[in-house]
Formats: C-alpha cells, structure tokens, sequence
DNA sequence: CTGCAAAATCGTAACGTTACGATAATTCAA
DNA sequence: TTGAATTATCGTAACGTTACGATTTTGCAG
C-alpha cells in the first residue's frame, strides 16, 4: 500500500495537482467549497505532504543544527544536556522541523562544522552555545544570513536572536550568599575568560565583594576547563593557600562534583564549615551527598526557548525582537 | 554564486547529465578516461551532490533516528548520553547520514513514535535502546522490514542486529566483589523487570549470592524507577529492616547518586562500612566525594558500534551477523 | 570499404512538490 | 444576447537526481 500523493488526491477528486496543492494551502484562488472537499479527501487517504519534494522544490531543508559543547571523550557531561534537548524537540513537535545535534567536544573546530553545514545547504537554521564576546560563528552567520539563535549573548554591534541566562546576577547572588554565610574567603571557579558569560560571572563576583569590602584576590579565581579533573586540581591547589578559600562559586554541575572531589580526597566531609554554590540545570545538586546550594534555571526550558526563537525567526520575525535574558532561581541548602 | 550541479558539470564539459552522474559513480560504461576528466572538473567546482535530488529520486532519507530513554522533565539525565551521542556521531561524521535523536521521557509512548517516524517516511534505520523481551518496537520493524539495532537484546526469534553489555556477567561481578568485601547483606537497585537487561541483571546477582552460599531476599532487591529519587526512598525504606543491607549494586550512575543521597541523608558518610558499586558509561563515580566501585563500559564506544552496526546494515549485511555483547570493566575503589 | 558487435554517450521520464502564466467557467452590466 | 470582467481550474516547467532504453561512436574482422 503506497502513501497518498497529491496525484493519488488529484485522480481521485477529478481535479488539477495544482488545484488541490493551492487547496490545501488555502489559496484564495480556489473555491470556499473545493477547499473542503480537497481537505476532507486528503484526510480520508491519511495524505501527508512528502518533505522531499517540499525541499527539492522550495529549497527548504526543514532541518535545524545546534551545535553543542560536549565535554571530552567519556568524560563526565553536562547532565543537562539531555534536558536542553528534550525542550528543544518540545518546541519543534509539532512542527516539520528535525532537530540535528552536533556534538562540539574542546578543541574542535566550531567555526569549521558551521561552515561545513551552511556550504552543503543542509540547514534552514542553527542553535549554538559557548558564544564569545565577537563570536566568529555569529559573525560568519551573520554576514550568510543565516538565521541563527545563540545560548548566550555576543558584543556584536548588528542585532541577533539570543537566549540567555543572567550571569552577572547568578554569580552575583551565589557569591552574596556565602558572604551572607560568613565567609570571606570565596573562590570561582569558572570556565575561559573568552567566553562571554564567564566574563559576565566574573563582574557579578566582583559586584558582591565589593559591595560587602571584600578585597579581590585573584588568586582565588580560577578560569580553566570546566571539566571535573580540573576543578578537583584547582581546589587541592587552592587548599594549599595561607588562607584557603572556605566558599566555592561553582559555574556549573560538572565543576561543582569536580570541587566536591578535591576537597573530599584533601579529608573534607559535608558540615565541615565549607560551602558550594553551584549553577545547574537540573535537579543533580539536590542529590549530592553534600548541602549544596545552587543557581537553578531548567535547561529544558531553555531549550524550548531557544527552539521557538528560531522558529519565530524563520517565519520572519525580527531578531532584534528575540532577545531574552532570565534569571535564575537561588535555592539554598 | 549558485552551487554547482551535474548541469553545470555537464554544460561545463560538454556531456550529457546523466553521463557525468554516472562517472561520479564509477558506472562501468563510461570511459575511464572520461571518468577522470569528470571528477577532476566536479573537484574544481566543489560539485557535491544534493541530498534533496537524490532523496527524491531514490526514496532514501539519509536519515537516522535514534530512539532514546531520557529523564523526566529536568531531572538528573544519565550523564552518558552525551557520550553515547559522541560516539554515534563518529560513525556517521564520514557518510551522508544525519542523525536525529528522540527523546523518550518515562510513559511516553515508544511504539507510536517508532510508528509515525516509519509511516510518514522519514528514516533509513532506527537505534534504540530499552529493550523487553518482546520488544513490541522491534517486532514492528522486523514486520515492516525497516532496518534497526537495538541497544540490548531481546527474545524474539528473528534475528536482528543488536549491541549489548554482558548484563548478567556486570551484575554478577558487582556483588561478587561486595562479597569478596565481606558484606552479606547485599542490595540491588535495578529498573523494571520488564526490561531484559534488569532480568539479566537480576540473574548475575542471584548466581554471585548462589555461589557464595547466600541467601536470596526479594525484600533486598528493587525493581523500581531507574531515577534518582525513588533509589533515594528505597534506600531509606532498605535502612529501616532489621537487618538492613551494607552493600549496594546499582543499575546506573543516576541511581548511584539517589543511593549516596539516601545513605547521607540517613547520616551515613563515606567510609562508613557501606560499599556501593555503580554502573557507568563515563567516569561520573570517580568524582563523587564517596568510594564508588564501579562497572565502567565507555557509552562512546556503544553508540559508535550501534552506529556502525545500523551503517553495515543499511549497505545490506546480514542482521544476524551483527550482533555483539560486551564485558564492563570493574573498577574497583 | 563494408558490416556488425561492442563500447560510449545521450535523451527521456520519473520521484513529489510548487509557481505561474494560460485557459475555462461563471457572473453581470449593457 | 453579447462581451468584458471576474472567478475558478488547469497545464507546464522546474528543483537535482538516477534508471533505463535508445542512439551514436568506435574498433575490428572479413
């Protein structure tokens, strides 16, 4: 039994392709009541438009990208990726969008792989996180017009579609809880300064401190990889200090069990007056065996935010108008 | 500056367009002479092929769909599905294959979404991964002769492709090592029994308890949700018995944290006695500030076999050929 | 040089869709 | 009743590719 085609429609209802194709788009050329009729039939023989022909004809991919940091092989991922993509299908499901995920793991050439996608033509648009204050993926997209919609804000001067969480503020009230808990001695512990939003983390560190006549020390900041290794590396370093930090401002879930690690191995134990900020998008710290407060914001909805920009964006919407920066919740524990 | 096509090639040359289509695909009744003048102008012209022509023109897709268990909305995702994407894309990163993931959130319908990615044509092989004995997705595919590799093995007698780990053996290794640590009250935290790797598991540990002349004790064994939350309730439930269990074997690093989250909130600490072995896909449990054993197959190398299997398939292999299961590594902590 | 088989190339049709100019059917004023 | 204007439908072409039968060119024996 082969699928409904228009042909299949046409041969049936004694009419044109052409007519039942407008039919079925509501053209204002065709009759009120062949218009039902055309849908009435189309629903009958279950047709459903074939995507191919869609694309070859119209030259639509019907395909989005995100490009997606990953973290190193077999290394410890973001535990909130899945829930990014799992609000990002939600915003497309009822739509004929496919959703391609491009894994982007430290070290690969991120520019190189949008390119690539955009040359081939397979793509109506891209999602991508991990921007940079002159984001050359935005730059490069820009200049195709490419519709395109960022996790995280640029300094570009030309507008773009953007979703993105406030870190200034996040970094901001995790640093003013522990300074609130007594501590004076806080650490960050954070992703490359190239990136915007650690950049953004930074001043809204600097912001609390400075509000409560702390002195900066930046020996007590910390910008590597944000992988687990690392961050457990930097807190044995840090412990070593005259006065080691006794607050830890985590940027994300992976850093915070990375932070947990090193100070467990150096004789730590939950309770033993040091304290974890950490910033997540899902429900992971909850489960630490360690009081650990956070900066929540749900990475699902972020997906799905991200997900409806784009589409407002490819039905023609301003970008300048899809723009949102949100604030993320402060659960204390 | 329009991307070339086998009509600028052939214009360009001064052949027919279905002579250069078929030198590009080494077709024996062309010149070979002629083949080489074709590719080295297809080279020059960056001619690559649009996948929407051949689509249409072939009926293929060149598309994969990957059917995979997620969490419920923002809980804590397995941390290997990251990687299990990674690998999957390693083995498409040289085909024209694009692969689109589908999240599966627990109750959500897997047949039905199986069934319209099938109906509506838009796949070339599918991947999946939680599978019964008598997978009703499976039996589905194999009806409708659509080509897939499942992440498990089932029990029906049609052969199919599949890639698995060596459940019962990871099982029966994780309480055997408990043993081995003296422990004789020994608890499993494992999903549904309608899954077939939870009674492979369930085996393994009943012949680990059965060699070692311990008692089975259903009371001691649950087959819940795999996530973190209800690992937590059960451990809290398990500490209350009489004689409650100093030993944990746990299906999933997610169910690992639930356990560590029950036993600390319970007030016990690391090095208390109690011993937990996980089972992983990345190295999650070498950061957790408790010593975690841990059965450890990179989920990397899973969706890169998975991956493969689904290509060698689709270029005609025999199902029954690709088939293979894999032993964990026990990292022992 | 002819004839014929083999080798090389060509042309057409088709996949399913949409855009657009051409045609047919209807309406309505004169 | 005619003709023009409007409304509804149709036919053709095109997107880029491949399959296949038809046609042309080549090589070579007679």
């Amino acid at each position: 039994m082969k699928r409904a085609t228009l042909k299949t429609l046409s041969s049936h209802l004694e009419l044109s392709v052409s007519t039942v194709s407008r039919a079925l788009k509501d053209g204002p050329e065709v009759k009120p009541e062949t218009i039902a009729r055309v849908k009435r039939a189309a629903a009958e023989l279950g047709y459903v438009p074939d995507l191919r022909g869609v694309k070859l004809r119209t030259g639509q991919t019907f395909t989005i990208h995100a490009f997606l940091a990953a973290p190193k092989a077999d290394e410890v991922g973001d535990a909130g990726s899945v829930a990014l993509t799992q609000g990002m299908h939600r915003s497309l499901a009822d739509t004929s969008y496919s959703l391609i995920q491009v894994p982007l793991s430290p070290g690969s050439d991120a520019l190189a792989a949008v390119q690539r996608i955009d040359e081939a033509q397979l793509t109506d648009g891209m999602i991508m996180d991990l921007t940079r204050p002159q984001d050359p993926r935005a730059r490069y997209l820009l200049e195709r017009d490419v519709p395109f919609v960022s996790f995280g804000r640029t300094e570009l001067y030309t507008p773009h579609a953007y979703f993105d969480i406030d870190n200034e503020d996040a970094a901001y009230q995790a640093t003013a809880l522990l300074i609130r808990r007594g501590h004076r001695r806080i650490a960050l512990i954070d992703g490359e300064l190239e990136y915007l939003f650690c950049r953004q983390r930074l001043a809204g560190y600097r912001r609390a401190l400075a509000e409560a006549g702390l002195p900066f020390d930046e020996g007590l900041t910390s910008h590597a990889d944000r992988d687990a290794d690392r961050s457990a590396q930097t807190v044995q370093h840090m412990l070593a200090f005259d006065r080691p930090p006794t607050g830890y401002v985590c940027v994300n879930e992976v850093v915070t069990l990375g932070i947990l690690h090193g100070l467990s191995t150096a004789g730590f134990q939950a309770g033993d007056g040091v304290d974890v900020v950490s910033r997540e998008g899902t429900r992971l710290s909850s489960y630490l065996p360690w009081r650990v407060s956070t900066c929540y914001y749900p990475l699902s909805l972020a997906g799905e935010r991200l997900a409806s920009f784009l589409l407002r964006l490819l039905a023609g919407e301003d970008p300048a108008a899809l723009q949102e920066v949100v604030k993320v919740e402060v659960i204390e524990r």
